[in-house]
RNA sequence: GGGGACGUAGGUUAGCUUGGUAUACUGCCAGCCUCGGGCGCUGGAGAUCAUGGGUUCAAGUCCCAUCGUCCCCA
């Protein structure tokens, strides 16, 4: 009999919103903060963050960038100094406007984004070709209000993230930059996350606010709708100017920098939840997973128990020393059943199950969670195929999620058809002219928009989905988180 | 921006129409139990009924306001 209010109680089909919920608290990743837009996120939570976070600081130090920390208040003169920018965040800023009962003057922003106190910073670190390029990436959070419509991980008025700021010479290196860190982004995703993604430029609508243009990695999730995963952008000349961010070239001539900026945030773990769970809760691809395989020791005698602990602890052992990530249920008081349910609701990729029955036997029973398929494993074959199948496992779930990918991309249709694609929550690849008007005019009727414009689509030959005219490129359109 | 729903033990909730001692399940604690898919049995602790005001002999229940949360649509 189960027990319904402990597990998750809807169906990921059927009722996708609740499900999400449901996964996000049961799964014990995050609470409701008092305030509303706020998350706590509970131990399970953070050690999946502390995964991504390894696995991308790793490849960002390879590649020469540096940590740093920026504080979280920054003045009001400065946050509104490059006009545009402010302009775009200015709905979403929170603002400290008192220290006690005193007003303070200058009020002071809590960062949605900063660019412009890193970049004020930058000016008078900057003085010489030698100082570039400057490369410093910032795992921090950073504060948008957001009143309606808040959604564990996807949406919340703080989030945790990680925001780049690179200085460079030449357009050309800064350019570089840009796409290097997208094909970082690109290469976590899918390869650690088992996420698919389609990279590309954003549209000027899209854009970040401030941007000469912006690249991004967009996914789809299983409602249908587009999830933007990570930006990386080119800022041009467009901060260096205004925050005086220059340095003297070879030439001994005074120049304006290039910059770039990017950041992934913890958005990434709502899509692993939407885009891997089912409706037994959360699936871990088990690169990311903090717990990649769980034992859970079956016994009732005492004796039993003895042989059945004594070979857990074994494995566990030499699982340890080919440094995977391995914890083995001790808890006394709970039944196996009851232990089954509780691992898979977390996620755990691999679960090994070892009884009386299984040692009689010379062998374990592995459950794996993404398919929920049981099978036996000898015990003298653990050590040698246990990383194989863990593998194997990661690689199902990232060609599961592709092709899922795959089937919901159309192609080569009419206004008429794309408005009912759109319904069937697809993304829709469509020729468009370039013109604002159009993708306005589109959003405004089927809510659906630019998505992302592949790389590499540019397409002079075709007509614009929407007014015919001769087109650029075609883009990716989709209804958006 | 518009609309809807809901605040009662840690969680889920009954009670509200028709005012009269606060329901259950789950979880938690103690003990027992062949416990391989949320096992069973016994006992126990746990509630300023969101907040403030009003009506009344009497308010979880009726009225007003406030605060908060969730969902849907633009």
């Amino acid at each position: 009999m189960s027990k319904e209010s402990v597990g998750i109680t809807v169906s990921k089909n059927t009722d996708f919103s609740e499900w999400y919920t449901q996964v996000v608290l049961k799964a014990q990743l995050a609470d409701y903060a008092p305030v509303k837009g706020l998350i706590v996120l509970r131990p399970d939570g953070y050690a999946i963050w502390e995964s991504i976070r390894e696995t991308l600081d790793e490849k960002f130090k390879k590649t020469g960038h540096r940590n740093g920390f920026l504080p979280v208040l920054i003045p009001e003169s400065l946050l509104t100094k490059e006009k545009d920018h402010f302009a775009g965040f200015n709905p979403e800023v929170f603002w400290v406007t008192h220290s006690g009962d005193a007003e303070i003057g200058d009020k002071l922003a809590l960062r949605p984004t900063s660019e412009t106190l890193a970049y004020s910073m930058y000016a008078k670190w900057i003085h010489s070709w030698s100082d570039l390029p400057l490369k410093i990436n910032f795992w921090n959070t950073a504060l948008r209000a957001e009143i309606k419509a808040t959604k564990p991980f996807l949406r919340t008025s703080e989030f945790l993230w990680q925001e780049g700021h690179t200085v460079h010479a030449t357009r050309e290196e800064a350019e570089k930059e840009v796409l290097d860190i997208l094909e970082i982004y690109k290469n976590t995703v899918e390869q650690t996350l088992a996420i698919p993604v389609i990279t590309g430029k954003k549209s000027e609508k899209e854009k970040f606010v401030g941007a000469v243009y912006t690249t991004a990695i967009e996914s789809m999730m299983p409602d249908g709708k587009a999830l933007q995963m990570g930006t990386s952008h080119f800022l041009g000349q467009n901060f260096s100017k205004p925050f005086e961010v220059k340095f003297l070239d070879k030439n001994n001539v005074e120049t304006f920098s290039w910059q770039t900026s990017w950041g992934v945030s913890w958005r990434l773990i709502g899509a692993m939840i939407m885009v891997h769970g089912d409706d037994k809760g959360l699936v871990l691809p088990p690169r990311v997973a903090p717990i990649q395989i769980v034992i859970v020791p079956i016994y009732y005698s005492e004796k039993d128990a003895d042989r059945v602990q004594v070979k857990a602890n074994e494995i566990e052992k030499m699982l340890l020393n080919k440094g995977l990530r391995i914890h083995v249920d001790r808890r006394d008081e709970l039944t196996p059943g009851f232990k089954f349910n509780d691992w898979e609701l977390k996620g755990v990729p691999l679960r090994i199950e070892i009884g009386p029955k299984d040692l009689d036997k010379s062998k374990v029973t592995v459950a794996r969670r993404h398919n929920r398929q049981k099978s036996d494993l000898p015990l003298d074959k653990i050590e040698s195929d246990i990383e194989s199948i863990l593998q194997q496992i990661q690689d199902e779930m990232f060609a599961a999620a592709k092709k899922i990918l795959k089937e919901r991309t159309v192609r080569g249709i009419d206004y008429n058809q794309f408005k009912s694609e759109v319904e069937n929550g697809s993304f829709i690849s469509a020729c468009w002219c370039g013109k604002i008007s159009c993708e306005e005019k589109i959003k405004e009727e089927t809510m659906a928009d630019i998505r992302v414009i592949p790389f590499g689509s540019d397409d002079s030959e075709g007509k614009c989905i929407y007014c015919s005219e001769k087109s650029v490129a075609s883009a990716i359109f989709a209804r958006a988180y």
